[in-house]
DNA sequence: TTGCGTGCAAAGGTTTTGCATGGCA
DNA sequence: TGCCATGCAAAACCTTTGCACGCAA
């Protein structure tokens, strides 16, 4: 993981362009096909899934997959926080989509009993927390 | 959910008692039609489908999405205390797919302190952390 | 007898892969 | 030039659905 890119493709620079343009939106691989088919500018469905890969291991953008059955939602996470800087974990709400950050010592306590009673080190960049956030509770009741 | 089936059949049975001999493990759709059929008595993968959704509505089973991308697991959860049970959360490795069953205190004070500081339901079903289990990890260096 | 459960086959939808071509360095 | 990336089509995959038949109550 974190590994780069090797080469610098026009498909790559606008498909990472358009997830810069969206922050906090559910992007799914359809989405970005038929996003730049209706641009003039389409991009293989392949190469979208590939470089959505790519771009999920180099951790500029988190993968989410809020329903078992449905297409896996992808998102831009910035390109600052990747190298050893702060951990920052994300809890997803199933119901509305929304993404929580989670910067709490609980979290980095949990890491920490993973690594010393389970020898299992946690990737903060893929581990997502699903659930159902405070409003969509009380909306249910 | 918790509705009880109407008719008991043959297919029912066998499948809940395959499940039950199988504490612990994960079984997805795809081995119950296997094992089935090696027994010499087949069941349709439409039935086993729609009797897995049955069992985990009725609260006898419970059901894990690991990854979006791979066959659901079923799990047998027993019959008295279908409230609020033993949850079960899971760790994968991501370099060689190990699945780690977490039964631990400190993932139920986590799951107790999203909900109490952060308003946040964890839904153990659906939450997987990701990282690098111990052997890869000896592995690697 | 009533109508739910079953099974087969086919559809549905998402993601992956093979392979020839094109483009970056 | 040497590889990697792309794109098309097809495959792979899990799951759901339609419909006729069978079986539980």
């Amino acid at each position: 993981m974190t590994m780069k890119p090797k080469y610098k493709t026009k498909q790559r620079e606008i498909l990472l362009s358009y997830l810069k343009q969206t922050p906090g939106k559910h992007i799914t691989a359809g989405d970005v096909c038929e996003y730049f088919k209706e641009q003039g500018t389409p991009i293989g469905q392949a190469t979208v899934y590939r470089q959505l890969e790519s771009l999920v291991d180099e951790g500029l953008v988190n993968k989410y997959s809020i329903d078992a059955n449905s297409p896996a939602c992808f998102e831009f996470m910035g390109e600052e926080t990747h190298e050893g800087k702060e951990v920052c974990f994300h809890a997803k709400c199933e119901e509305c989509g929304k993404l929580i950050h989670l910067h709490c010592e609980e979290i980095l306590h949990i890491r920490d009993h993973l690594f010393a009673d389970h020898g299992f080190m946690l990737d903060s960049k893929r581990t997502v927390f699903y659930g159902i956030c405070e409003e969509c509770r009380a909306a249910k009741a």
